[in-house]
DNA sequence: GTCAGGCTACTACAGATGTAGTAGGCGTCA
DNA sequence: TGACGCCTACTACATCTGTAGTAGCCTGAC
């Protein structure tokens, strides 16, 4: 399930983010959208063709260029990348992880707000699948 | 600040997990404590040299072989590693990160509960200091 | 027809990471 | 005083990543 694919690098990440804001789109657009890496334009294609590989993202040919779309869904990835940061980090406890992001300044009171909510909101689920 | 070091690798948190358990140990000891990884013990050795020359762990001698300590402070290092994963993978904003562990499975309800209380206790801190 | 410019597929290469083997130093038990 | 075992410092090597150059194919402008 969910197929223990390799995380993406974190070039890819960044290619995978563009792809997602953008839908598909061909590399050209994809080095503008991604201007501020300053990549060389083979320097992109290389990467695009070593997520094809991984199957992150699939090519289409559209015209003479080639169009790309992600294979990826970025809320799964993202849940993917949190799973492996917990294992990794905090040894498979949310918990602690949750500590740091409550006293976190980089939590906004905003967020903070939303997070309660959520909270508030999901809680009451299931009460005796202890897990 | 707080020293822009490089992220430590998977298998360098699992060295970093064994040395916070036990305070400081030598390679053996820690070889033993990280007996699942079935590592050759020279594997164990280069992984702690570099990870010495990289300033996470330090050795002294003691008798003929080393003990080794952990430099890095656990939490500190989580933060850290916390916040490359929001910036990478959520591009630096903890909202979705929140609300895909608020929803995730992988939070027990105990973890919830512990998260509420924290949000709670920590929220009424800046009500104005807008941002 | 031919040449310029864009596009793709290869190839290259250094640094990081995971793994581990080898050689040589040193203390200890016969 | 020599063989045995443990320890360390080197060396090695395949992968993965980040970066990019090169060569060859098309196609539109002349």
């Amino acid at each position: 399930m969910t197929r223990e694919s390799p995380q993406p690098s974190d070039a890819e990440w960044k290619i995978l983010h563009a792809l997602w804001r953008r839908g598909k789109a061909t590399s050209r657009e994809l080095l503008a959208e991604l201007a501020s890496e300053k990549w060389a334009y083979t320097t992109l294609k290389t990467m695009l063709s070593r997520m094809e590989d991984k199957g992150f993202v699939r090519s289409r040919a559209v015209g003479n260029a080639a169009q790309y779309e992600p294979l990826l869904a970025r809320s799964q990835a993202q849940r993917s990348a949190l799973r492996t940061l917990i294992e990794r980090v905090f040894e498979g406890a949310s918990g602690p992880l949750l500590a740091h992001l409550a006293e976190s300044e980089a939590l906004s009171d905003a967020e903070r707000a939303e997070l309660d909510q959520k909270l508030r909101a999901s809680e009451p689920r299931s009460k005796r699948r202890g897990r």
